[in-house]
DNA sequence: GTCTATAACGGGATAGAC
DNA sequence: GTCTATCCCGTTATAGAC
C-alpha cells in the first residue's frame, strides 16, 4: 500500500487503452506508460495480459449484474403473481449498464466504449469471461420475458434479446457520434428511456417465426 | 496474372483473419501464411496494412452498398407520391448486407463477422473508411424514414437507425451462437424478417422524446 | 512490491536480385 | 510481379537486484 492502490491504476489504464485500441491493439507498455508504472508490476499484479482483461472486465461487470439482478427482483415483486411489466424487465437489463457512464465520473466514457468493443471481439478469453458473467443473467431474464410475451417462443425470445444488445453495444461505443457529430447522441438516463422505448415496443411485436411470408401479395400471379 | 490473382487472394485470407481476429490481432505473416504468398507481395499490392483492410473493406460494401440504394429507389417507386412503406425501407437497408452471408458461398460467415467487428472498431482507418462509404447511405435511408415517420423528429429517426445498425452488427458477429449453442441462430431470409420485424415496430414506437415520463403512476401520491 | 535489464520472439516495412 | 534477406523496432515475459 505505499502508492495508492497500484493495482487499481493499472486496471484503469487499461481500461482506457482497451476501449480506444481494443486488447489486441495495445500492449503492456502502453498500459504502463498511461498507469505511470514499471512493466514488471503488471506481471507481477496479473501475471498475464489475459489476466489483466479478466480483471479490467470484472471490476466493472459484477456490480452491473448484481444490480440488474436486483432490478429484476424488484420488477418481479411488484408484479405480485403477474407476469412483470416488459418494461421494467428490461429496464432492469439496459439501466444498470448504462448508468455506469454517469456514475464512473470521467471513467465512465471510457468504460461504455470497452465493454461496446468486448461484444464483438470473439477472442476465447472474451467468451470464457461472457459465459461466466452472463450465464445466470441470461436465464433469469429469458425467464421473465417469457412471462411477459407468452405468445412468443423462447428461441424467439432469445433473438430479440440479442437484437437488444446490439442495439445496447452499439450506443455505448457510440461511434455514431463520430460518425455524424451534427446529431449528439443521448446518454445516461435519455439514452435509458429511448432505448426501453425502442425495444419494449420492438419485443411486442407479433411473432416472425409464426408468419414466414410478409408479402402474400408477390404470390397473387400464382395458382 | 501469372497466378489467378494473388491479389484477391490476399483479400479474402486477409478478410478470413480480420474476421477472426480483428485487425490489430492479425500481422501480415499470418495474411501470407493463410494466402499462401509472400510477405513482399503484400507491400507491393497494397503498400501498408491499412490500406489492405481499406481494400478488404471496400470490395464488398460497395456492391452492398449499391444494391441498398437500388432497393431503395424501388421501394419508393412503388409508393408513388406516397412515403414508402417502412418495411421495404428497413428491408433494402438490411437485406443486401445480410444477403452476401448466403451469396458468397463459405466466405459469407467470414465477411459477416468482419462487419460486425468493424461497427465497433473506432479506429481511424475504419472511421474514415466509414464515413466515406456510409455518408450517402445514410442521408438517403434518414430521408426515406422521415417520410415513413412523419411524428418523429430527425434526431430520433438518427437515433433509431442507430440501434438498428447496432442489433444487425450484433447479429452478424453472431456471438450469440458462441455463447448459447443451444439455441441456434437465425441466418439468411430469416434473419432478415425477424430483424425487419422487430426494428419496424420499434420504429412505429411513439417518440421517446415528446414524454420524459414513463412513469405517471409514481406522481400519484403527490398533488 | 517495485525496479532494471534482458531474453526470446514477432511485428511492419524495405532493398535489391531475378 | 514475385522472391529472399534483412533492418529496426516493439512485443510479452522473466530473472534477479533492492
Amino acid at each position: 500500500m505505499s502508492t495508492p492502490d497500484t493495482k487499481n491504476r493499472i486496471i484503469s489504464a487499461a481500461e482506457t487503452l482497451f476501449s480506444q485500441h481494443g486488447f489486441a491493439g495495445t500492449s503492456l507498455r502502453n498500459v504502463t506508460s498511461e498507469a505511470g508504472v514499471n512493466l514488471a508490476a503488471i506481471h507481477y499484479h496479473f501475471g498475464t495480459k489475459d489476466a489483466l482483461l479478466r480483471a479490467v472486465f470484472t471490476r466493472r461487470i459484477e456490480p452491473v449484474n448484481q444490480r440488474r439482478l436486483e432490478m429484476l427482483d424488484a420488477a418481479e415483486a411488484a408484479a405480485g403473481d403477474r407476469a412483470p411489466e416488459l418494461e421494467a424487465v428490461l429496464e432492469a437489463f439496459l439501466s444498470p449498464i448504462i448508468d455506469l457512464k454517469r456514475d464512473i465520473e470521467g471513467e465512465g466514457i471510457v468504460w461504455s466504449r470497452f465493454i461496446g468493443r468486448i461484444y464483438s471481439e470473439p477472442t476465447e478469453v472474451v467468451e470464457n469471461l461472457m459465459r461466466e458473467q452472463f450465464d445466470e443473467i441470461l436465464q433469469r431474464f429469458l425467464h421473465a420475458l417469457e412471462r411477459c410475451l407468452p405468445d412468443l417462443g423462447e428461441a424467439e425470445i432469445v433473438e430479440r434479446l440479442q437484437f437488444t444488445i446490439g442495439a445496447m453495444s452499439h450506443a455505448l461505443v457510440d461511434l455514431h457520434q463520430r460518425l455524424m457529430p451534427d446529431y449528439p447522441s443521448a446518454t445516461g438516463a435519455d439514452l435509458l428511456q429511448h432505448l426501453v422505448t425502442f425495444t419494449a415496443a420492438a419485443f411486442r411485436a407479433p411473432s416472425a417465426y409464426a408468419c414466414q411470408d410478409r408479402h402474400p401479395e408477390r404470390r397473387a400471379s400464382a395458382s
